[in-house]
DNA sequence: AATGAATGAGCCTTCATTCAT
DNA sequence: GATGAATGAAGGCTCATTCAT
């Protein structure tokens, strides 16, 4: 009798609801982490009834998951931690793009510093996809980067010295992202965002060649005697 | 509402109860943050009724309040910034000084790290008490660490400058706070705690103190054009 | 905290547990009013869950809100002020007509007198209802009351001796809804309650059109002197 | 060895004790009603400890019967039923210093209409007191004013006719203190408390002199049937 | 394939009450 | 005789999830 209807949600509506539950997700679990984000906020701004996560993504950790590797890919992809020609480059000019990168990635004020936001949270409240991405995102960066420090400090310097000087590079680079709450109550007039990512990037870079360039000759300044007349680098 | 007034008698009883209170509180809220903290799970560990924060402390974010100012005032404490004797000391040595206090602070073993791991979160999910506690303490330490830059740069480097390498600085020391999740999937060999905090603070005071004697000279890196000949520092 | 919004197709579900919650808390709200009632009472004998009551009115004062506003609309509707025909009546015949309709309002039997039962608690314990209350649906009913009461008193008795004899009705009326448990243990064999309604409504017309007859003639009575002869209406 | 000190709390400071929570409890009965007050809040105004309560009235019902009692007690004291000299009154008169006493009781100023407040809730939500209360207070009341409109009425008129006059005249003076709220959303201007006390009470009695002097001899109004040209009383 | 409706567990808070001095 | 401290039972509310179309 009555004639057939064609399917109220075309097949287009599929992956536009799923799309749309991606990037609501991002924003809000940037915005709020993984715990204390609701469903029902994401599913308001995406415009969606709650059961769509269920049912597009299984649960909420599932939605989290696929926001993280959707993240992961996209700022990897934008800012590819081995642009093209960087062979031709020397290791200061490496580590000058590695610095520009990364600080991109996680303060691009064309995502919203959602990556970064994410990221931190995720260093901070570990859920169980941090595991795949420290194996499929961060490792590799890790060792790229030491490759090229490994490059600039010369093959005798012990691996475990070359993680540290990594994690120097990469720690200052983070603390404009995970700090950003208390050096804008310390400088408001430094606002640690995208708007000056040039200044950041240059200054970490110029640190950290300098360092990178004396590291090895050093002394070690270990554990200062308070009796000693002049321990300090002449 | 409000807390309650301190008991103008406070038997051994009060004292206790609130003491145990106020350590699995600093445990809790270590672990899991403010908002995900439980009110429950911590009077569960201190042997207490769930009424008793509102009897002591009003309400949860009383109790946190007490304990971040615990926190700070044990901290500082046991780790003060601006040791007996530091006027004596040269500024690379007040440096190096600085950034073990700092690592010790937030890695301390004896308080399993709580304060770096509360701080962390302050960070990345402020709450009101953040503005009191950068006034209070961060603010002041902060002004310390520039200081000592100040007298190894020179008058001549711009204010701005100095921040940037206190934030240099300051980024290598709460990297090993931040990123443990990601720094033991990363290198299981290496456990970014205070077993080898020792370790940690000599890097990153030789680090700090290599970029910080040629900062100044260094030339700025920027941009590098991939058409150059060779803009690296020579 | 906002109340959801009305579904765009409402299936029978929707409306069904929306009305036996709605059942139960006219009810339930009408038994212990609105700060004593408990939403779990609520639910438990709507057959509900908790949750329901915030997803369909948002929180026990939205439900609060939606019982007054339905009670105000289904007695106004059962019983209303201006019943068709009431223009070709004699004000005496007007007010008679009003009386019993109030009367039925407060004490009518086949809603348990919820309605009176409500309005009493909303009177002696004001929620932030009261004021959309008095606006929409007492004002017009007291204003009709004050029209008839003019017609009766003529034209010279100023307005605030129209307004007094209008609470001189109504507070006889109210009387057996307010004070039922006292009138119940005064006079047990006078169950004030709907069935003796017609008895009531007779009672308080005759009273009060033998006293707005007489009203304006009547001598003052102020502070009877005890020493003068005989300040009684003679 | 050491003198005996006279104990530190005097004989006087248990009667002081009792007073202060009695006079406490009884505003914040009278603002909140029995359910919704708190000891805690009665006992930080009275200050005293929260187990005074407990210490002196045995429970939170036991305080609240100990004020009823007390406010009943007071205020029929201060404004008795049958003053000195009413026998000489004519029942007119009697009724005009009826009605002024009760409004007194329910509205004086002088005690924060305190017994109103707490009588209007106890109507409203009877606690175990009620039945002491009707006995002991209220059913004498009755009594007394039944007799003066006996007095007035005549032998002939039936008890039960009584028995609805006199719920006429109480009903008038109870609606300015059960419905305050509403009369003073409905008319700003008439502020139906205490300050116009005299006002209110010539009203109430002049209205009710002029039912009274008319209610025997009024047609009964009984159901004016719609067709009827003109019921109303001649 | 997709959703409106409903659920149960858990949260923080508040209260009258009791315990141990 | 009197109190500071502590308790257990609710109470309102929110959440991720599941059910029944």
């Amino acid at each position: 009798m009555a004639a057939r209807r064609p399917p109220e949600t075309p097949p287009e509506a599929h992956a536009a609801t799923r799309q749309a539950l991606l990037a609501a997700a991002a924003d809000v679990f940037a915005e709020c982490g993984f715990r204390n984000a609701t469903i029902r906020d994401i599913c308001r701004r995406a415009g969606a009834n709650v059961a769509a996560i269920n049912y597009h993504f299984g649960d909420k950790a599932g939605l989290y998951s696929e926001v993280l590797a959707e993240q992961s890919r996209v700022v990897r992809e934008r800012f590819p931690a081995r642009p093209a020609g960087a062979e031709s480059l020397s290791p200061e000019q490496q580590l000058a793009a590695f610095v520009r990168t990364f600080l991109q990635r996680v303060l691009s004020p064309d995502m919203h510093a959602r990556h970064g936001r994410i990221m931190t949270r995720e260093m901070v409240d570990p859920t169980d996809a941090l595991d795949r991405l420290v194996k499929e995102a961060i490792r590799p960066d890790a060792e790229r980067l030491m490759a090229i420090l490994r490059a600039m400090l010369g093959p005798d310097l012990p691996a475990s010295a070359i993680r540290l000087c990594g994690m120097s590079v990469v720690g200052q680079i983070l603390f404009y992202c995970h700090c950003q709450p208390v050096i804008r109550r310390l400088f408001p007039d430094l606002p640690a965002d995208a708007s000056r990512l040039d200044e950041l990037a240059e200054h970490v870079t110029r640190f950290s060649l300098a360092a990178l360039k004396h590291y090895g000759t050093a002394p070690s300044a270990r554990r200062p005697s308070r009796k000693s007349s002049s321990p300090n680098p002449a």
